[in-house]
DNA sequence: GCCGTTTTCGGCCCGACTGTTTTCAGTCG
């Protein structure tokens, strides 16, 4: 069993024992074990065999010998007794808004609860009512997250969720009384999805603060109005949160729903190390001796800890708190660092405008480099070129660049489909005449894991191929990655010096920046680029950017932020 | 289940809000 799907397993077993009524610093453990597997420093398979997994935090004698067996069986018979014992339907009613473990395990034995359809059963005759802990409003509550509850389940795009909380934002800081407002949470943290938003503020008063937040247009329902905290939700079943904060608290604050909890967990467990409790309220010193440091800014809270600030897209208690104690936090790179891109799509293929018109705007980004890689022949569906208008567009680009229209150099190449048996979809003569070259999966998704991970890493072994595009082929909430050993085709570049791309396309965000601190310890190159299909979409590389941050990438991490001169030179390798 | 310059047992982050209560449990983040 893969590291992922044994997180996926370790986390069941969390959302178990919750129902079972287990101790809950049981129950995070499992959860912690799950989050380290999802980003593990080293492969697995080296960990066990040298009986070093136990080395990492949060892994006990219990999780090494757990997630030894499901990795070498596939299966646990823990976790099927566990799952044999409680109704699945369960999990579902977990996910209503409102009902967390304590609840609906009083439905289910009190009432026989078992899944959705009996919830909804139970509550419209009014027994839900009449349990203990239960009333009225619950039990409204209830039905009406039951209607609800596909909306609200789901995770939002990173970019939508930033498109709603941009307006909101400006308007909070735009009000009299607000002193600092910011966006915190799984947005600041550039995480690829949002669960809901969460905006702090400093104010004195947080009463108008509170009543401009929760009439704001598209607010479709208001879940929570007290003094300093709000809720409401918004059409788009998008929750939005509101706390408003005295000015002294408010750093301390930002950093506390920053979060990951998980990050947090380890900075109040480095606090409590120097005799300080830690809370969104601030320090306080625990035995009352040791004085409580206040911040006037988010480095103060960081500092008091004697650790320098930590970019919020490393808050995910993977080792960061760490790696700032020991001064080696990485230089993140940043939009401006970019030289040029090398995915971009024009007319001939199934872009949107010409090479004249890409060429235009990536001037207008003050790039070098323009890097055009439209479709191959066997991507019909995307009008993909053939041999002959390869040819044509490759002397199309000589043209252009002869002319001096512009100062950025456009570089011809293509998005070579990658075909059933790793071959590619132009010979290794025509490929030899590009300046560079992208081989991607657009075909065959449901391989399995072997057939497609070999098929890819044929790819790699290509010397003609310079980066392989989408490597997982995901598309964020609507299609899942196809299966395919993601550290052995990282292995596999390392090997090749083939790059990986960083498709920067809001919907892909592929390969996930789970994997991309370990393929740059490898020495695996990034290339952030947009897979634009108009001029307008050149700027997906922001989105790349935060990607490719949240992966601890740096400049040097980075092929597209070498100068031109460096990037011919490496093409040429 | 994890962990230990007080500890191999007894802790484990902490506070706001809601609803159901009459002082608090559960949920959420």
């Amino acid at each position: 069993m893969e590291p992922k799907d044994i997180a996926a397993v370790l986390d069941e077993i969390a959302t178990l024992l919750e129902l079972t009524g287990e101790n809950p610093f049981k129950i995070r453990a499992y959860s912690a074990g799950a989050r380290a597997l999802e980003s593990l420093p080293e492969d697995l398979d080296t960990l066990i065999a040298e009986g070093r997994l136990g080395d990492l935090p949060g892994f006990g004698e219990a999780l090494v010998e757990k997630v030894t067996e499901l990795r070498r069986k596939g299966e646990l018979p823990f976790h099927r007794k566990l799952k044999a014992s409680i109704p699945g339907g369960l999990l579902e009613v977990l996910q209503i808004p409102g009902l967390g473990p304590k609840k609906v395990r009083s439905l289910w034995k009190e009432l026989g609860v078992e899944d959705v359809a009996k919830l909804k059963e139970v509550c419209d005759s009014g027994a839900v009512a009449e349990l203990k802990g239960f009333g009225a409003k619950t039990q409204a509550k209830i039905l009406d997250g039951i209607r609800n509850r596909v909306a609200y389940a789901k995770r939002h795009r990173w970019y939508q969720a930033a498109e709603v909380a941009g307006p909101i934002l400006s308007g909070l800081r735009a009000l009299p009384q607000v002193e600092h407002a910011e966006a915190a949470g799984s947005l600041r943290r550039n995480r690829e999805t949002v669960g809901d938003l969460d905006f702090l503020v400093a104010a004195e008063q947080p009463g108008p603060v509170m009543e401009w937040f929760v009439t704001r247009p598209g607010v479709k329902e208001v879940t929570a109005h007290g003094e300093t905290k709000s809720s409401v939700r918004f059409e788009s079943g998008l929750q939005a949160d509101l706390r408003v904060v005295p000015a002294e608290q408010f750093f301390f604050a930002l950093h506390h729903f920053t979060g990951s909890k998980d990050h947090n967990v380890a900075m109040r467990h480095r606090a409590l190390g120097r005799g300080l409790s830690m809370s969104e309220w601030g320090f306080k010193s625990v035995d009352g001796t040791a004085p409580a440091p206040g911040a006037a800014s988010e480095e103060e809270v960081f500092r008091a800890l004697g650790l320098p600030w930590i970019p919020p897209e490393l808050r995910e208690g993977s080792g960061e708190v760490e790696a700032a104690e020991q001064g080696s936090l990485p230089d993140l790179i940043r939009p401006e660092q970019l030289r040029g891109v090398f995915h971009v799509h024009t007319t001939e293929s199934d872009g949107d405008d010409t090479l004249e018109r890409m060429a235009e705007a990536a001037e207008a980004f003050g790039w070098e480099y323009l890097g055009i890689s439209d479709h191959s022949k066997s991507s019909q569906q995307a009008g993909g070129l053939d041999e002959a208008r390869l040819a044509a567009q490759v002397k199309a680009v000589g043209k252009l660049n002869a002319s001096g229209r512009f100062r950025v150099r456009v570089l011809a190449g293509s998005e070579v489909d990658i075909l059933r048996d790793g071959l590619l979809d132009f010979s290794d003569d025509v490929l030899a005449g590009l300046d560079f070259v992208v081989a991607s999966v657009h075909s065959l998704f449901t391989l399995d894991a072997e057939a497609q991970t070999a098929r890819i890493i044929r790819a790699v072994e290509n010397e003609h191929v310079d980066m392989i595009g989408h490597l997982t082929g995901r598309l964020i909430n609507r299609r899942e990655p196809y299966d395919a050993d993601i550290p052995r085709i990282i292995d596999a570049c390392a090997a090749n010096d083939t790059c990986i791309e960083l498709n920067a396309n809001p919907w892909r965000l592929d390969m996930d920046w789970r994997w991309w601190r370990r393929a740059a310890e490898k020495g695996v190159l990034c290339a952030i680029n947009p897979d634009a299909h108009a001029a307008g979409q050149l700027g997906f590389t922001d989105y790349g950017v935060r990607i490719a941050r949240k992966g601890w990438l740096t400049a040097a991490d980075v092929l597209n932020a070498r100068p031109l001169g460096e990037v011919l030179g490496w093409l040429g390798r």
